[in-house]
DNA sequence: TCTGGGGTCCTAGGACCC
DNA sequence: TCTGGGGTCCTAGGACCC
């Protein structure tokens, strides 16, 4: 790092394409064809290997539109696995975290790296270094960026994309190589200004992130907020946004989804909202906390500008937190039937749970004493799911035919984290084969 | 027929208190 | 009967991220 010498390094190692690279691992003959991955419910498209973008397929785009594109060019296509996503994930992040003291996952498939310029002499050896280890123990290919801020070793990471040929990695080490690169990147591509902010800009004429990093401190303040100064001073190299290698206490956790149909009875969405309040009372589990507040949301299909439209959602409080199964499910229908309305057809539903507090701290109710039989039921419930599959043990109210379940046609076993789905190598010799 | 899900942070405005 | 300013806390909505 010529100019940016004796401060401290921020890395930014991303997997490509992630979700797809997933897929490749133990689908080789795939290796050379296009591939996608869609949403839940078979919806959008979330993932694209490099020949299906090359195809015009965008992020996010609706499947079926794109039906015929993908049956032309023979695409293969994936609903997501996120068993799979999150194993292969956590083994990336493993190698990286005996590797660096400092990690910070930023999700899924990215993650940050921060260390003093004096450690590692060269960062482009390093970077080279890193992602071989990677691709080497996972199979998974990464790029790499190294820049003096968070923000600019995103960007660096953009041009380590574009860059397979130069080793998939690239360094912002001088102020020249900076300007260079930000006169030539749109704003929208900086991380943290979004379409809306882009607009806004664009409208006053900043259209590059240089442009945006010779703006006013007060003129950024105004049009952005503080959260937008704060990229800014980072594009001008100032790191403002630290590394956070320890993962924060999570603050709400929610499970929604869209329906496989629409769905026009009271007794379907309690299926529904039961279901997910079962799922998102075991997340908090799992993470070892309690809830204090049920909100529940439903909503119809706000693309069908012909059919009737109705949203709304109803937050309740408990009176003391809970992670039991029971008592969520219960908040929550008491907040559906509230606000359901007959006459709609309703598109998805969701249950998102706020102010989480830790699973050992007692705020008692005054006049229950606390429930030791339930957790230990909770706990039960749980170890058998874990062991047999999610829904060995669910809620009566959860229902059973489930009619409104989303889709997911299309699904890859989980090759990893199932005995039962273990991929299958047969091996034979070849009759020359001599032994010795 | 068919358009995802799960998060975080910031700000403005209202309620409330002294 | 009339009248002030400042502070905190909470919530809803908007913006962003992957």
């Amino acid at each position: 790092m010529k100019q940016f010498y004796g401060k401290k390094i921020f890395g930014l190692i991303d997997c490509n394409n992630f979700y797809v690279s997933c897929e490749r691992l133990f689908r080789p003959d795939l290796a050379d064809r296009p591939v996608v991955v869609l949403s839940n419910n078979d919806g959008c498209i979330i993932a694209r290997s490099n020949e299906a973008k090359a195809l015009g397929i965008g992020m996010g785009a609706p499947y079926f539109r794109h039906e015929t594109l993908i049956r032309r060019h023979n695409i293969a296509v994936f609903s997501s696995n996120y068993p799979l996503y999150g194993d292969i994930s956590q083994r990336v992040m493993d190698i990286l975290m005996r590797l660096e003291p400092e990690v910070e996952v930023y999700s899924i498939d990215e993650a940050f790296i921060a260390f003093p310029t004096t450690k590692h002499l060269a960062p482009e050896k390093y970077a080279a270094f890193l992602r071989n280890t990677v691709q080497r123990n996972t199979g998974i290919p990464v790029s790499i960026g190294f820049g003096p801020t968070k923000t600019l070793a995103k960007i660096a990471n953009r041009f380590a994309k574009k860059n397979s040929d130069a080793g998939s990695t690239f360094v912002i080490d001088d102020r020249h190589c900076l300007e260079t690169l930000l006169a030539g990147l749109d704003v929208d591509a900086v991380w943290g200004m979004g379409r809306r902010h882009a607009g806004r800009l664009k409208k006053q004429g900043v259209r590059t992130a240089l442009e945006l990093s010779r703006r006013p401190d007060t003129w950024i303040r105004k049009q952005l907020t503080v959260a937008g100064l704060r990229t800014v001073m980072e594009l001008r190299g100032i790191p403002c946004i630290p590394l956070e290698a320890k993962t924060p206490a999570k603050k709400s956790v929610a499970t929604s989804r869209s329906f496989g149909r629409p769905v026009l009875t009271l007794s379907d969405l309690q299926e529904a909202v039961a279901t997910y309040a079962t799922q998102a009372a075991c997340k908090l589990r799992s993470n070892g906390l309690k809830t204090t507040a049920v909100h529940v949301f439903i909503r119809t299909n706000s693309f069908k500008n012909e059919e009737a439209q109705y949203c709304n959602s109803r937050t309740l409080t408990l009176p003391a937190p809970s992670s039991h199964n029971a008592t969520l499910i219960k908040a929550a229908l008491a907040s559906l039937r509230a606000i359901y309305r007959p006459g709609y057809r309703y598109q998805k539903a969701g249950v998102l749970l706020t102010g989480l507090v830790p699973e050992n701290y007692e705020q008692l109710h005054i006049f229950k004493a606390p429930d030791k039989k339930n957790i230990l039921l909770m706990k039960a419930v749980d170890e058998i799911n874990q062991r047999w599959g999610r829904n060995t043990i669910q809620p009566g109210s959860a229902g059973f035919n489930r009619e409104w379940h989303y889709r997911q046609q299309r699904k890859s076993p989980a090759y990893t984290t199932r005995w039962s789905e273990l991929p299958i190598v047969k091996a034979s010799f070849p009759e020359t084969l001599s032994v010795a």
